[in-house]
DNA sequence: GCCAACGTTGGC
DNA sequence: GCCAACGTTGGC
């Protein structure tokens, strides 16, 4: 049994949020057209990994909620669709460009962890502080640990 | 709304 | 293959 993962990624609420999520159970998720998050969805993501769900550019970015990568990676769909503002005229079916995974909805929090108290609470080392604009970025276990602790949460096994 | 950080494009 | 110009992300 290979070890999990954890993830972060990121989303502007006001064009997909948790609550989005929530009532959906499980999406595609559309529209990486960074090579960098493309490559972690299509080469180190497993199923059965948990990712955050991140609300960026909104006051205050915060992490939200709690969710799983549920498939292996493949095509996204959106880059074939002319009339889709992910269409990609130099992507094929033969030879697609742009990957995804899907990701199933496990818990929204009850209290959201806002980058401030990421700060606060000394991971100031994760990913999401280093690699400022990528939109998928690795979470250690042990910060995965202290985010749900600081949400109130207890991991769900 | 500003703008720093930084990824991408394209001329050469 | 360099790098200037450009576009986007996303915190503030």
């Amino acid at each position: 049994m290979s070890h999990k993962q954890y993830w972060l990624m990121k989303s502007e609420p006001y064009a997909y949020s948790i609550d989005d999520l929530q009532q959906d159970s499980q999406i595609h998720w559309s529209g990486v057209r960074n090579y960098e998050a493309r490559n972690i969805m299509r080469d180190k993501m497993k199923i059965g990994d948990r990712a955050f769900f991140y609300h960026s550019n909104v006051n205050p970015p915060a992490i939200v909620g709690e969710m799983e990568i549920c498939t292996e990676p493949y095509a996204d769909p959106s880059q074939f669709d002319p009339d889709s503002k992910y269409f990609d005229e130099k992507s094929s079916e033969s030879n697609p460009r742009w990957q995804l995974v899907d990701v199933k909805f496990i818990r929204k929090f009850e209290k959201d962890v806002t980058r401030d108290m990421l700060k606060d609470a000394g991971l100031t080392d994760m990913q999401l502080f280093k690699r400022n604009r990528l939109s998928i970025t690795q979470v250690e276990e042990n910060e995965f640990k202290k985010i749900l602790e600081l949400a109130g949460l207890k991991p769900i096994e």
